[in-house]
DNA sequence: GTATTTCATGTTAGCGCTAACATTGCGGGT
DNA sequence: ACCCGCAATGTTAGCGCTAACATGAAATAC
């Protein structure tokens, strides 16, 4: 009594089939796929000619099981409808393509708890890295990649504890933005804050130290609100604190989303900006530049970390020491009519 | 003589492990994890606390070569930079993760012979279905979809040749923003288009049709760009546009990102909106409503989009019939000021 | 001229899982 | 008492690939 056979996965032609096609054995296909400097020319010729009269499509997965080295990498990421970390996607891309990884994209929502679960879910994968958004996580979420011993980049921030970051200090750009406006004149300084992740927070910090410096700080200025960021929410924030504090001459808002949104509102209520009030955004998203008045905001390299992330951690994948532990790609003020 | 062990994978923990600790035979194990109402309720209980004692993760890669499933889908989109397909990943993203189907993502850059390239590249990872942006693909694209009958849905667009697809007619939207137009009393009205994808170019088609219509079409009032489409670009049209034709009284630009570059380039440029010229842009981005004035445009159901196509391909790749070949999920005009 | 190294290729034995078939035990019909 | 059917669990044999070792021939050394 045979058996049925079993389904055959994908086109069904196999290593197998090819090294018979080409007159040779398996090992030599996967030779000629994986290490072709180690084979014959005239054998590479053969082989390549087999496999392409064939079609052959080897399988990813036979490959990880039998390697133990998925050539994946599992990105982290708190938001897809966030431009922020598309562009930091697009870096990454643009690194793993070229060599031959692939990456899993998981979506957070801003929240650790999910986090956690996603990384466990890919963890099937058996991914060979991980890229992650921000520093803070959820406590086993750390121990999971050392037990594992999972090589990891963080990416968007800066540590000195020995974690590989990649990104610019959250804070140092806050407080720069904040001493902007500080120069030019304004000294009831608001902060408007949505989402309240880690990055928010540490913007707020380093808009609190800008202003402790000079005297300023009135914790009476700072409007937050956990719920997630858009144009419509800047432009009920913007409102919520002129009513509240009629006195405030500026105001820095932890996006670009809030600050184009409060802008707006201001054009629709006749506020003079930046005369009576002068906005700042952060991130520097496309439409700043091109809003009435233009936005004063700051411009972060997300392209930047993504790609350099990604870099870093396909050092570490092969056994490598990063470049540096941390990298801190900076930041750029830009200068624009709202300030 | 002995070899020297492989390296394990992961964690090291396999299902043999996870039996012997539970005192049953591997195949329970599996079966608690993949058809649980098949294990009698103690045994099941026995099992997953073995699971959670060794934390075990089951290794996707063994599963797929065993079963010939991956519980992967294949997305191909045109674009990491456009917040249109970021939405929609984040409505397919909602499905598949509640249905344990984890999604592969492509970026083909707008190069249908990149998106060939792509195709190959992630076959080695036998995706159970792939959803497709657009409804032209490589000759040989079809192909190996059809040879590997690979269940495939295609996204943005309908045609009723049989293929599954779910979007709305971008023609027929393209003749609707236009005939609003029309009936604003304009009658010179212009097209500006960058990036002429098929998408851009069936809008295109739906503009000419709807000019045909009112007897005021003008082929001198297309301008029409290859390069990606961006604020700036759409400023620098504006200029170009009037320059060439100083009566054209509006303008009909294939999306957002150009319609708020022009915009705002008439703001700067003193030119009145919509009284002197009026604009409308397509998808109803988030700016779109925020920026001055308010941009008229089209919003289009892109999540919903996303998140229907994904059930469709769930279901093909179960082997069901779709609800319909063709979802037709409509589109809305949005009046604003800027019209 | 033999010992040694190198190189190109092959053989074998899994990687961790599940499909297919096999076995066991139990309740119910006659 | 017997047989049947069904439910719960087990055994076996791969899925397609590559690590490790083996082999044989050619190149090099002394």
């Amino acid at each position: 009594m045979s058996r049925k056979p079993r389904i055959r996965s994908g086109s069904g032609v196999t290593m197998h089939d090819v090294a018979r096609a080409a007159g040779v054995s398996a090992i030599t296909v996967s030779r000629v796929l994986n290490q072709p400097q180690q084979v014959s020319p005239q054998l590479r010729e053969k082989v390549m000619q087999a496999v392409d009269a064939l079609a052959y499509v080897p399988s990813r997965s036979a490959r990880t099981l039998a390697s133990a080295r998925s050539r994946t990498v599992l990105v982290l990421i708190p938001s897809l409808d966030n431009t922020v970390f598309l562009d930091t996607l697009a870096g990454i891309e643009s690194v793993l393509d070229a060599a031959g990884y692939q990456m899993l994209i998981g979506n957070s929502h801003y929240d650790s708890e999910q986090e956690l679960q996603l990384l466990r879910a890919y963890l099937q994968h058996q991914p060979d890295g991980v890229l992650l958004t921000g520093l803070t996580h959820a406590a086993p979420f750390e121990d999971i990649l050392r037990r594992r011993a999972l090589p990891a980049v963080y990416m968007m921030d800066l540590a000195d504890d020995g974690r590989c970051c990649v990104g610019f200090s959250q804070e140092n750009a806050g407080a720069a933005i904040t001493r902007h406006l500080l120069e030019s004149g304004k000294r009831r300084i608001g902060f408007l804050g949505a989402q309240l992740d880690e990055r928010v927070l540490k913007r707020l910090d380093g808009y609190r130290a800008a202003l402790e410096e000079a005297g300023c700080r009135d914790a009476g200025l700072e409007w937050l609100d956990p719920s997630p960021s858009s144009m419509r929410m800047g432009a009920a924030m913007l409102e919520a604190a002129l009513a509240a504090r009629p006195d405030c001459d500026a105001l820095f808002c932890c996006n670009d989303d809030l600050a184009i949104g409060a802008l707006a509102r201001c054009q629709q209520l006749g506020i003079a900006v930046p005369e009576r009030l002068a906005i700042a955004g952060f991130n520097d998203l496309q439409p700043a530049a091109w809003c009435t008045p233009s936005l004063t905001t700051v411009a972060t390299p997300r392209r930047a970390i993504g790609s350099h992330a990604a870099r870093q951690l396909l050092r570490l994948i092969a056994g490598e020491a990063p470049e540096a532990a941390q990298t801190d790609l900076g930041f750029q003020l830009m200068l624009r009519r709202s300030s």
